[in-house]
DNA sequence: TTGGGTACTTACCAAAAGGTGCATACTTGT
DNA sequence: ACAAGTATGCACCTTTTGGTAAGTACCCAA
């Protein structure tokens, strides 16, 4: 990595620089608003797609339960990263977009679906192995 | 509607693209091995400080416990994002360094970093509102 | 000898995260 | 009439994750 790292590198003894309140680095704040198996998948597709459904989110992000679903994005939009529209129609209609703040997350989450796109290969031929000995040899 | 947005979208937020075995597209790909309290920040601070001793990245990574550290190292490195030298010398001596395809990944993850410093004033007031709410009132 | 440092390992636990299934109130399609 | 879809809420439970405290084997300095 070149040294333009924004945060420090100096004679470091910590991770990144402390900054703010309880955060050790931008990364660990950035992290906490991520953390939760869904998160970043939810906003990435939202970046895509738009102002989105709550059933077409649900069918979008396979295996997720409604439970965990509702869950995860009341607290994306608790911390200002996603809005929620309620139509207030009679069979109810909701749907959910980016905030300006979500939106620059999601283009940050870009490279990492960049990087895992290139190197899918890779990943799966080393969770391959990880599977295999897990389970026993053949 | 569509689902299958990945290929009718913007070509800019366009990286998804599900192939390959179990992963959704890339970014759940990158996700699987990223996901673990510490892993982002091990790699991180690897990024920027090159082969490291086990107990500086210990101090480093400010409140991790012994377990929990050796644990992820030893993920990233089955992983093959990590790789570990041991010097069998007499005190042991350890360090770590990325591979190839960690420092690929690190480089991914400085756009979040980049991101959370610079919304970190946001991102706390966010956090301050929640937990005000949580405990309750003043 | 005691104490500290090195790099771990193990057993045991508590908390968090996520999942299942049922319920709601109302509408539309069959 | 009845099933299905709409967007949730809630109680309950299992899995996963992370943490604590102790131990190991060895060396060096006080």
């Amino acid at each position: 990595m070149s040294s333009e790292l924004q945060d420090t590198l100096p004679p470091q003894t910590q991770a990144c620089t402390p900054t703010l309140p309880g955060f050790t680095c931008g990364l660990d704040a950035t992290l906490r608003l991520i953390a939760g198996k869904w998160k970043p998948l939810i906003l990435y597709f939202l970046a895509q797609g738009g102002p989105t459904r709550y059933g077409e989110l649900r069918r979008a992000i396979r295996d997720v339960s409604d439970k965990v679903l509702i869950q995860q994005l009341k607290e994306l939009e608790a911390d200002e990263l996603v809005k929620r529209t309620d139509y207030k129609e009679v069979p109810p209609r909701v749907d959910y977009s980016l905030t300006p703040l979500g939106h620059s997350l999601a283009q940050a989450l870009v490279p990492l679906c960049t990087w895992g796109t290139e190197n899918m290969a890779e990943v799966a031929r080393v969770y391959a192995e990880r599977d295999s000995w897990k389970r026993g040899p053949a």
